[in-house]
This record gives C-alpha cells, sequence and structure tokens, in this order.
DNA sequence: GTTCATTTCCAAAACGTTTTGGGAGAAGCG
DNA sequence: CGCTTCTCCCAAAACGTTTTGGAAATGAAC
C-alpha cells in the first residue's frame, strides 16, 4: 500500500531511520523507533519484498521440483510433508514454491532456471534417485539443499531419510520366524533410493533367514503398480505365502489383486508410509512407520542450517522405522 | 552467474541494448540480436529476477493458502490439482508458493501478508466456505484471485467448480428408482459450500422422491470422520439401505465402519472425488468425478485471465459431475 | 572552554533490471 | 543539397529497499 518514503515522509524522518527502527537496530531512540512503529502499523506498511531481495541479494524463496510422470502421481502425504516444511521455512522468512516439471523438460532444466537466474536460495529434492542429476547439479553450483532420502552421491549432502532397509530387513526376519518360507516383495523401481534400500533390506533377511531372493515383482509405486505386480508375483509357479509391498498405495493395490486371486485371502502383506487410508482398508494394512521426527519440520531445519554453511555432514538425519501392526499381516490358510 | 552490465561490456554494447535485443523489441538490428543472443546463451545469462520483478512491480507469484487444521489433513488429489496449476501458471512466468497457516494464525493474515507485502500478484483459495472471509478481503484489495469452488459472496468472483448438488441429487433419485427408501447422507461440515451443496442435492433428490432427509450425520471430511460418522448413522433408530458420502475418504472410511456392523455388508455407498484408492477399495468404490476439465489446468487459466482485468462474471465455470460405478453401490440384503 | 565519546539521525550508493525519451547517422525524396 | 523519415543505439531514471560512512547534537571528562 504505502512504501518507506511515505512513511519517513509522513514522519518527518529519512527514510535511513524508519528502515532502521523497524529493522530494529540500536541506534534509533525509543522514542523515535515507538513513533515510527505506531504509523507502521497504522499504514499498515508492509515492506515491498522485491525490493528488499534484490538489495539483500537473497530470493528468499525456496523451490522443490515436483515430478509429474503421466500416470506417476504423488503419493498423497506429499502435501502434507511440504505443507509442513513450508510452515517451517515461514519462520525463517522462506517460502516454498512448487516447481512441477512439464512435460519436455528435466527436472535437471527446472533446478538451472531457479538457481541460475537467482530464484531461489536453496532447494528441496525429494524422489531421489541412487544417481541423481539434480544432486550434482546443485553441488556444483554450490547452493544450499536438502534431499528427501538419500542418494549414492560421492560428495555429502544435506539428507533425511527413514532406515527403509533395516525395516524391511527386519520385517522379513519376522515373516521367516512365523514360519513363512515363500516371502516375496513388491519393489519400486529400482533407481529410485528409496526402492533399492527396502529391496535390498528384504534380500538381507531373507539371506540371514537362509531363503532365496527369487520372489519377486517390480512395478510403480502406485495402487496400479502394486496391483499388477501383485498379479504378476502371484502367477509364478512358485507363489509367495507373505508378501512385503514398497509402498502402502502397491500393498493396497496388492490387496485388491489377492481378493481376485483363489487363495490370495491368504496371504500376509505389509507396505510402508503408513498412509491414512491404510486404517481403513479390508483388511487393516500392517504397515511401516518412520519415527521420531516430523519429516516436513526436519526437512526444514536442515535446509536453514545449509544455508547457514554448515557442513553437509553433519545434517544427514536417518530415522528408525517401526512396524505398525494392524490385520494384512497375519493372514493364515 | 553474470548480469545485465558484464554481458554489456563484453560485448561493447549499453545494457539497454543487451536488454533490448533478450527482450525481443523492433528497434535492435538482426546482426546484433544475434551477437547478443549467442553471447547470453555462452554466458548463461538468467535476468535476475528481483531485479525485474521490482522494476516490472509485479511479483511473479501466486499464492495458496493451505488449510492445516490439527486432523485436517489435505486431500490426496490436492498435491496434483495444485501441481497442474502450478504447471500452467509457469508459463505465464508466474510460479505457485503454498503457504500452509501456522497455528495462532488465521487464513485471513495469510492473505494480508501476501498481498499488502506485495509477495504475489493474485491468489488462489481452496476449500471455500460459503461466508469466505479471504474472499472478501481479496475483493476489497481489488487483487485478482480465483477459487476452488463456489462461495455465497454477493459480488462476483473467478472460481470452478463441479455441480455437486446435481451429482448428489441425481444420486439420490438414482438410489429411490432401485427402490431405497431409507437414503442417508454422510455430510461434511456445513459451512464448506461443497459439503453444503452435495448436502442440499442430497435434500433435493430426496424431496423430489417424495421422502424425509433425516437420516444424515456429520464429520470431517476425512477417513476417521467417515469411519465415525457412519457409526452414528447406523445407530439410530431408522438405518439406512444406502449412503450417499460427501467425499471418497469418508466413503472409505464408512466402508470400514460397516464392516464392523451386523448387515453393513448389504448397505449401498456412494462417495465423491473419485481418488485413486477407491478403484482398490473392497469392495471398489462407486463415485462421481467432475468432468470435462482439468482441475488445475482451468484453475490456472482462469487465474491468468483475471489478471489481465477479465470481469470475474466471465470467469465462473461449474462442470458436471459424472457417475462413476463401480461396485458399493449395489449391495444388497 | 576544549576534547572526546555517545547518541541519534541522514544523504547517497547500491542491488540489476526495464523503460523513457531521445540522438546520431543512414537512407529516401524532392 | 535540404529536408524528412527510418534504423539502431544509448544515457539516465526509476522501482523500494538496505547499508555505508559519516554528521550534528548532546553529554562527559578534563
Amino acid at each position: 500500500m504505502s512504501n518507506l518514503k511515505q512513511l519517513a515522509n509522513s514522519l518527518g524522518l529519512s527514510i535511513t531511520t524508519v528502515s532502521r527502527a523497524l529493522d530494529g537496530y540500536a541506534d534509533v531512540s525509543p522514542a523515535t523507533r515507538l513513533r515510527v512503529e505506531e504509523a507502521a502499523r497504522l499504514a499498515g506498511y508492509q515492506p515491498n519484498a522485491s525490493a528488499r531481495r534484490l538489495r539483500r541479494q537473497r530470493a528468499e524463496l525456496v523451490a522443490v521440483p515436483l515430478p509429474s510422470a503421466p500416470g506417476q502421481i504423488s503419493p498423497p502425504y506429499f502435501i502434507d510433508m511440504l505443507s509442513d516444511c513450508a510452515e517451517h521455512l515461514a519462520v525463517a522468512g522462506l517460502n516454498l514454491v512448487i516447481a512441477p516439471v512439464p512435460r519436455g523438460k528435466s527436472e535437471l532444466d527446472m533446478c538451472r532456471r531457479f538457481v541460475d537466474g537467482h530464484r531461489v536460495d536453496a532447494m528441496v529434492l525429494v524422489r531421489t534417485k541412487r544417481h541423481d542429476e539434480r544432486v550434482e547439479f546443485l553441488q556444483s553450483r554450490g547452493i544450499p539443499f536438502v534431499t528427501h532420502g538419500r542418494t549414492e552421491a560421492q560428495t555429502p549432502h544435506a539428507f533425511i531419510d527413514g532406515d527403509g532397509h533395516a525395516g524391511f530387513r527386519e520385517a522379513t526376519l519376522r515373516f521367516a520366524k512365523e514360519g513363512h518360507v515363500h516371502i516375496g516383495h513388491l519393489a519400486g523401481p529400482r533407481d529410485y533410493n528409496f526402492a533399492h534400500l527396502r529391496r535390498t533390506g528384504w534380500e538381507a533377511g531373507l539371506s540371514e533367514a537362509g531363503l532365496n531372493a527369487d520372489l519377486f515383482a517390480v512395478g510403480d509405486p502406485t495402487e496400479r503398480g502394486g496391483y499388477e505386480a501383485a498379479k504378476a508375483l502371484m502367477s509364478g509357479a512358485h507363489k509367495p505365502t507373505a508378501i512385503l509391498c514398497c509402498t502402502d498405495e502397491m500393498a493396497i493395490g496388492a490387496l485388491s489383486a489377492l481378493r481376485e486371486i483363489e487363495g490370495g485371502d491368504a496371504v500376509s502383506l505389509i507396505g510402508h508410509d503408513d498412509v491414512p487410508m491404510g486404517a481403513y482398508s479390508d483388511p487393516p494394512l500392517s504397515t511401516m512407520h518412520m519415527t521420531g521426527a516430523n519429516v516436513g519440520e526436519r526437512l526444514a531445519s536442515l535446509l536453514l542450517r545449509a544455508i547457514a554453511g554448515e557442513d553437509p555432514v553433519t545434517l544427514q538425519e536417518i530415522y528408525p522405522v517401526e512396524f505398525v501392526p494392524r490385520e494384512s499381516h497375519r493372514r493364515r490358510p
């Protein structure tokens, strides 16, 4: 509405003084400060963001490129995670912009655009791959960033992750202890690191239990992907009596597939992520849940520290994964 | 990386000319333009966004306040809708920032902050209420905006909406025609206009069929809300044989509740929104689906036209809602 | 009364663009 | 040649803030 100059004029002060009064500098008398603050409140003065950004050489913005491959919709918890993240960034004056990748462009293009155009101070990366070109690019530019999920990059970077490997390993061993011998896995695309880690966790558990890791099928991390993968897995010569699913969405798709298969209602199932709908499926979905932290909040906190210049090595957090037993993991012939 | 001045110096031109060459003005010779473009490409020049914004008096940003009431998580389709919207805004050079409302602040506070601080050129509103103070505020400020869902505001504003009233009315009449006499409704909070319209649609259908609109329960538009409302509804003296649910999440919660109730597997159910998981529930969820438009894309398009100054009256779109028959609507005793 | 430190304020520069309002030179026209 | 019209370019202003480097006034110390 109004700007610094108008405010200063109306007060008979210089814009310098008004600016410094509002910014809390010590070199302005308490009396003037009060007068300025009162006038600013009254005028509803809000500093012009673009001007501040230009002067401060900060964009006050953080971007998160959103993969939008056709049919690859985002998991339902993304919006809440990003919302939490944005909320915590906001207290530091940073806003989160979502940057879906239009067809014809890559996520790398998005990063380039935002970074090279000084549109952002930092970036958040989700759905990281084992070898992630976005990570390499951002590291080469020296811009702060944090990823949701580890990568296999040589140079360390800030990330938060759940220990999916341990979670799947333990779940496999649990199944084995309960007497299951044919423990299958519905895997996500292997270039995604979360899918890779969950799969190697399953393999590790199987190996420890002295079992073979041959019962698996790969699908998209969606209901449809789980449905199709389950159908494929159950049509093989050896059928699993228990299945670990890479995500809850896949598990719910698998549950639906098993309903259509003779004896399918006897195979046990576990998902991962603990999406709200899982508690209301039939049977209620047993799943896994990252403990000890609000992901969005940690994402924001790590990013803020990365922006402050902290060493990425100190900005890596892996949280344990907890089993959420409901019904789907104890189905018996 | 580099700025206009450096680029101009290296070319022996003025920054004016370089700027105008890159912006495609006619008053620069083809030869120079080529030379400039080549040099800009080579230097990886990207104009500084803050500077451009300050000079142009445009923020190049659009914000969407995200309600984050405790336990009131966002529906899963939000992220895809907003992602689509952001993608279409991006081609016009606008980025979408998500602005979750921190506790202690209202959505109105968010609007104020963004609008009065010149942080945005326009706003997107979701989860509109019948009387929405955000709408009134934005109208008073004269800033362009579009809402997802109508309101009852006197002054017209841009919106996109599905015809939930008609959808629920028709669904009710369909149930009645199939012989149902006790047709219930799981309603969302009535201050939300979408919940209100769906409820009045159900009431209208009932009235046309000569039936009473007394079998309903109100709950949050979540799985838990649907679960609890269904339990309440089924514990009454008169039990419905068919239920219309305000949202798919509520329907899935209701499905779960009905499983725990004697004879619950005989009551028919219809949801609304067509969330991906609905196709994989047990039984697969019959639902309704807005036809004819990609909501996110329309949101963006209407907003762009609003920014261009079009009359809000011409920026109101209501799309028909289509029945998606799966299994849950034909369950019989 | 002079010197020095402290308090309180401000003019001006800077951030990197876009845009205004020409200006120099070439070309066209009589 | 004299005049006008194009073509191509540029200097300078502007956008609204933050920050630098003092300056004036006041008070303290001698």
